[in-house]
RNA sequence: GCGGACAUGGCGGAACUGGCAGACGCACCAGACUUAGGAUCUGGCGGGAAACCGUGGGGGUUCAAGUCCCUUUGUCCGCACCA
């Protein structure tokens, strides 16, 4: 027993101390410290690269496998490019502000700020244990009142310009986390975050208009590096639709409303319009007769959650109001209903209902027994019955009978133009975003509300307004803040009378819409960034992180950048020129992580066994970046091997370094030397794509083919020390303070990370002959071996003269032969 | 319901612009070294006795298809009464 150990260690081989462990880790991770290894070059910017992963929540626990993903290897991608001669940018910090740390205060009485600061410091120390460049300099943390004095800062910026803005509207209000939510937040007619259903409550709150930026916001998707799912996503959240605004007029009244319709060809078969429930002409144009089942339906339509409402399946509810509508074309009188299938915050919330040619009209007509009339027949004796949806050509609609849809649609709203009762209209799915959350752990809005004033943004100078510690949080659907007398009473910045704060704080989803553009300037007290400065460091020109933010951070931060362009804070259009986003890491059984299943991975035992290198390896080599996939055991301890591997090879080379050698350069050296210029090549093109699995591939071949050469009697050990030099800085991105251990070993000076990186001879990988494939009729049959400088004749007929071709060339007629250089041969033959 | 992505050995995953499918690794098998092996090294490894057959199923285009087109199934994602 007492033996075992020596026995079962592979760490004794040639006498000296082998196998990389958490030791070397701390080693090096002290020396780059001490020698300030990773500051940033504020000087030569020329050549800067600004390298971001999303910064994360700092959560109670360790970090998760999902952190080292993220992290681990943008930060072997952000190495290689410092070793590729880029001075890179490369800051961390944390998105300290949300719901979690307060409701860890209801529940243990420890306050968010006390939580907050305790999680910081404790994931601080684990992403310096995983050994990544970060430039501590530079951090940020949302929560600090040096931060969110900025954040503040730039909703009075929006404010002043006109993009912000207080409306009382139904919003989503999630009765779990008792606060409203962004449209983003809701889905499927759920919280987000705690998947409680989503109702509506008509409140008051602070918007951001975003909707003012939708069409540039859909503009500059083609131009972006990013994921082409990703800006689907974008794209179909901004939800660009073409069509036109017609005027009704309400008959007996001086009252119009708009509808906004892509099918302004169907205008003549309009049988009744709809509007939303919530509409407020709704109580305009209800008549009294009509109106208690009107009010009823109001009630009933506020009622339902938002997966009720939302269910396809349901059917049409509704009521008339009494009320007619003068059709702009025809003047001809129809019904006005209301019913929940119209949106209150689509287009205008009304709708012109043409039964005939739109299936939801259709089944509403339907049921409520409303008239029917076709005005659009399909082409060409095209099927058509109703209810018929597609383009056609127009019937019953006066002169524009005979019209195809589309120039039917141009030629009415012309006419309706004219006559200033309609025009053309893009309208956008998207909505204005809404920040307000009845909260306590966010940053408070710097508005106070005075009887005499009004609306009174609080003056730059004053801010921060900072959160007050002392604060019973205990949600109950009205902000904590709101109960806090001390914060609430205030003065009023203009006139000096008592007045009161806004109780509210910012949705965090605005701390992380500019932390970027902080990161480069985190110290300045002056304003939330230089715009010099800042125009110099940004966009970021990789950014990481999941794709769960597609329609959210992504957006908003979008947003937030072209709006402090045209504010003139910054000169750039889009804040992330080139996106990814790293998959999950699923449990061992091919499931989602979690620990009701119990399985999940912790990379902290794993990493106090192999060491961070070889969990970071594991991670790159394992699985295909942007997919993700199953977390398995064997395969660590496979590079576990692999990294050992690579340390006896460097053992056996300086064991016989002093050896005599060869300086010959036979066929040896030159198989050794296509596979390292492969492997350059490789590795350089794949990281910089991430696709590390293929990278560490590639070394792993490296690493074979020097084994190889490695067995010969008689090696040319300058030219073996030049590829070995190549390996170890290739895999020092993926490996850090093994390949700096490795490095130290092999006496060169510190630091492997000033090295430069490896370029590869074009000459070397080409071979002087080449194995090609000779097909018949498409169907491999024999391989042939040509001088790699053959033109397609002589391979021709080297593949035709071949001994083998005989069989297939028997009895049958040469059709045709193709050459693919490099490739193959292909001889078609027929009998 | 609409839109998109994906489907490759026992497993994770490779495959340029249509050009030898299965790189690299795991698992497995055999051998070597060994008192020993869960260490290491070497070799093999899609199926099939072979002809041949093989990239979810069916069809097509092409000299040639994992890759392009049509269709179908399954999984995942986005949107979901958007007028």
């Amino acid at each position: 027993m007492l033996c075992s150990d020596i026995f079962f260690d592979n760490s004794c081989v040639g006498g000296e101390k082998m196998a990389y462990s958490t030791e070397i880790d701390r080693k090096w991770q002290k020396k780059w410290e001490e020698t300030k290894l990773y500051k940033f070059d504020r000087e030569n910017l020329d050549k800067k690269l600004y390298c971001l992963e999303m910064f994360s929540y700092p959560s109670g626990a360790n970090l998760h496998v999902g952190h080292w993903y993220n992290f681990g290897l943008t930060d072997s991608w952000a190495r290689m490019k410092r070793l590729q001669g880029y001075n890179v940018f490369h800051p961390m910090g944390f998105d300290a502000f949300g719901l979690p740390a307060e409701n860890y205060a209801i529940k243990t009485g420890i306050h968010p700020k006390d939580s907050t600061y305790r999680n910081i410091r404790t994931m601080e120390k684990q992403l310096k244990d995983m050994g990544a460049t970060y430039d501590w300099d530079y951090e940020i943390i949302t929560c600090d009142p040096e931060y969110y004095k900025w954040t503040q800062w730039m909703f009075l910026k929006l404010y002043e310009n006109g993009l912000a803005y207080r409306k009382k509207a139904p919003v989503n209000w999630c009765p779990s986390c008792k606060t409203v939510l962004a449209n983003e937040q809701v889905v499927d007619g759920a919280c987000e975050r705690c998947h409680s259903e989503v109702t509506k409550r008509d409140l008051t709150q602070w918007f951001f208009k975003i909707t003012e930026y939708a069409q540039e916001l859909l503009d500059c998707i083609p131009g972006l590096d990013w994921p082409e799912k990703t800006k689907k996503i974008q794209t179909n959240w901004i939800g660009r639709s073409e069509g036109a605004e017609v005027e009704f007029r309400v008959d007996g009244s001086d009252l119009t409303f708009k509808v906004f319709t892509t099918r302004a060809d169907t205008l003549y078969g309009v049988t009744y319009v709809v509007l939303a429930p919530e509409s407020e002409i709704t109580d305009l144009v209800t008549t009294e007769e009509y109106r208690q089942q009107v009010e009823e339906y109001k009630e009933f339509a506020r009622k339902q959650t938002e997966i009720e409402r939302m269910s396809t399946v349901k059917e049409k509810t509704g009521v008339f109001t009494g009320g007619y509508a003068i059709n702009p074309v025809n003047n001809e009188k129809v019904p006005i209903w209301i019913a929940d299938y119209v949106l209150a915050g689509y287009g205008t919330g009304c709708v012109m209902a043409v039964p005939a040619h739109d299936e939801r009209d259709f089944e509403f007509a339907q049921k409520f027994n409303l008239p029917i009339r076709r005005v659009i027949r399909g082409m060409d004796g095209m099927p058509d019955e109703l209810p018929f949806v597609e383009d056609g050509i127009l019937v019953d609609s006066m002169e524009f009978s005979g019209m195809t849809s589309e120039q039917a649609r141009d030629e009415i709203v012309k006419k309706l133009e004219k006559e200033g009762k309609g025009e053309k209209k893009v309208n956008y799915r998207l909505r204005d975003w809404l920040v307000s959350r009845q909260r306590y752990w966010g940053a408070p809005i710097p508005i106070v509300y005075c009887e005499c004033c009004g609306t009174v943004p609080v003056p730059e100078d004053q801010l921060p307004v900072e959160l007050p510690y002392d604060v019973e949080f205990t949600p109950d659907g009205e902000s904590p803040l709101a109960k806090c007398e001390s914060y609430i009473n205030t003065v009023c910045p203009k006139c000096g009378k008592p007045a009161k704060r806004d109780p509210d704080t910012l949705d965090t989803f605005v701390c992380s819409s500019w932390y970027f553009l902080r990161y480069p300037d985190n110290r300045n007290d002056k304003e939330p960034f230089n715009r010099e400065w800042i125009n110099k460091l940004l966009p970021v020109d990789k950014y990481v992180g999941g794709a769960e933010h597609a329609s959210m951070h992504l957006l908003y931060a979008r947003f937030f950048t072209k709006a402090l362009r045209d504010m003139g804070y910054l000169d750039f259009d889009e804040p992330f020129l080139s996106l990814v986003h790293q998959g999950t890491i699923l449990g061992p059984d091919g499931a989602r992580m979690s620990k009701s299943r119990g399985n999940t991975i912790s990379p902290d035992e794993y990493i106090e066994e192999y060491g961070s290198d070889v969990f970071r390896l594991y991670l790159a080599f394992g699985f295909a970046y942007t997919e993700g996939g199953p977390w398995n055991d064997e395969g660590i301890k496979a590079i576990s091997r692999f990294v050992n591997r690579v340390e006896r090879l460097v053992d056996s080379f300086l064991n016989a370094r002093d050896k005599t050698g060869s300086d010959r350069f036979g066929p040896d050296e030159k198989e050794l030397a296509f596979v390292r210029n492969t492997a350059i090549k490789s590795v350089t093109e794949d990281a910089d794509k991430f696709q590390f699995n293929t990278s560490i591939a590639r070394l792993m071949e490296l690493t074979n083919a020097l084994y190889k050469y490695e067995a010969l009697d008689n090696k040319n050990r300058k030219y073996m020390e030049e590829t070995i030099r190549d390996l170890l800085i290739m895999l020092s991105p993926f490996a850090p303070h093994f390949a700096e251990e490795m490095w130290e070993k092999m006496g060169y000076p510190y630091s492997i990370f000033n090295e430069k990186w490896p370029q590869y001879d074009p000459e070397a990988l080409k071979r002087d002959t080449v194995e090609l494939a000779v097909q018949i009729n498409g169907q491999v049959k024999y391989k042939i071996e040509v001088p790699a400088s053959a033109d397609n004749k002589e391979i021709e007929e080297a593949a035709l003269n071949d001994e083998k071709a005989a069989v297939y060339l028997k009895d049958r007629e040469i059709v045709k032969v193709i050459v693919v250089k490099g490739r193959l041969v292909n001889i078609v033959v027929k009998k």
